[in-house]
DNA sequence: CGAAGCATTGAAAAGCTTCAAGTGCGGTGG
DNA sequence: CCACCGCACTTGAAGCTTTTCAATGCTTCG
């Protein structure tokens, strides 16, 4: 795949991400931007793409936007587990389950490509090398749910706040999103409350002391981090578990 | 398979479970009979099986024992990101990555499979329930770690303790290792306190707790939910997370 | 202009942690 | 056989992080 064809594709940060992940045969890439470019679809903030206990049969690939996965208890608390951002494939496997255990609800407007479970499964028959980028997006995607457990678990507010800023913004980085350390951020305190399992008051002052100390600006929806590593370092972040390196 | 090949045979709890997840062809079944047979292996409590950062070439299935996930920090914290019961698959698929994201302790000793990745994926190549089974059962794993984020995140100590409890007896109820409420419970509240994100002390009390609602025993290693229902009720558990339900 | 949603602030209360000390048990060595 | 040691468990008290409650300001939007 020729970077210069993938200029003002929509298909680009997947290309991209998967790229990264596990080079793509050209041919694969080939199948795989065709089966985006015949199931574009597109929603508005705050919508459900996907609620908790539906049947799912299809993949979902986010061309861009912001999303997240959550699961909300009985009485109305809810936990956003992760967040998808462009580049990210939903559920490439769990049509095998037969019923989604969390929703997946939008924060912004996004493009994406739904692909029927019958084409998904012969993209990945039809090109290991599509098979295995898609199976090592699900082995990344549950590293970071591991890492999140920790954080939720270990890290107190300050640091765990960090280390959300710097797991999304290493993740943008990625696809080609962020600018000279600034990055779009549309996410409310709220849902930054309901990220980090902290209360929206205790996200607001946890912020003010990020900013105080110079290390973000956070204004108008955009994040820019003035000092990475310091950042890093606050919020014991290691990109590790976001990346794929290559064996041997 | 019959059950009654099964008797007295260690690898039952490991075709037991996936037959759970995803019913194995006969063939399936011997092939892994065959593979798990000749890589017996058995560890001590205490000893790390896996440590982070390391690579890893192959696939251990558990025959029986318990074992933990855990991630540390630089500074010592740690946190258990899920318990690893018997029938359980380390990483059947992460080997797709170069290196673990975390260690596998033992808290028992353990008698294990140990299955090299080419044979490992000889296997799955030649029988397609097998295949299947193992991608449910990673697929249902991280179900469960979106399930303890949640649980970290928003459930109080004690939910999130009764949860834990649940949890863990659903998943020894699935491979037989539940006799009429009671199983086997050899977690320290050390361990329970970095698997839930709590202090020792206050995992303490809100065993106590439960306790003295009458709810459980907990006692040398055994424990006994004698109100499953209520107990539940208080955790705000489900189980559905922990089960692949046929679809059609 | 009023309503709605998000951000912010102050104050009080709660939940959980930390520190510190003591108990009980099984295992080891004298 | 008993004393000692290590380890897990338990308890009390103090303190801190985080939550809850409540109110206010700001911005956007119909």
């Amino acid at each position: 795949m020729h970077p210069q064809k993938l200029e003002g594709n929509p298909a680009q940060p997947v290309i991209r991400r998967l790229n990264a992940l596990r080079p793509l045969s050209e041919h694969g890439a080939v199948l795989l931007q065709q089966a985006i470019q015949e199931g574009l679809h597109r929603a508005g903030p705050g919508e459900d793409l996907v609620i908790e206990g539906e049947a799912v049969d299809s993949v979902r690939i986010i061309l861009s936007g912001w999303l997240c996965r959550y699961k909300t208890l009985e009485d109305g608390r809810r936990q956003i587990v992760n967040f998808i951002l462009p580049g990210d494939t939903c559920d490439a496997h769990l049509y095998l389950l037969s019923v989604m255990d969390y929703s997946i609800g939008t924060l912004t407007s996004v493009s994406y490509a739904e692909i029927k479970r019958s084409l998904f499964e012969k993209l990945v028959a039809n090109d290991r090398s599509l098979a295995e980028a898609f199976w090592c997006e699900t082995l990344v995607s549950g590293a970071t749910q591991r890492e999140w457990t920790v954080s939720i678990g270990r890290r107190v507010a300050l640091e765990r706040v960090a280390h959300l800023l710097c797991e999304i913004q290493e993740r943008l980085h990625q696809v080609g999103l962020v600018d000279d350390g600034s990055c779009a951020f549309p996410v409310t305190q709220i849902d930054l409350a309901d990220a980090t399992g902290l209360s929206v008051v205790h996200v607001n002052r946890t912020l003010q002391e990020l900013r105080n100390s110079r290390l973000i600006v956070l204004r108008d929806r955009m994040l820019t981090i003035n000092d990475l590593s310091a950042l890093q370092d606050l919020a014991l972040f290691s990109p590790d578990y976001l990346r794929t390196k290559r064996r041997g």
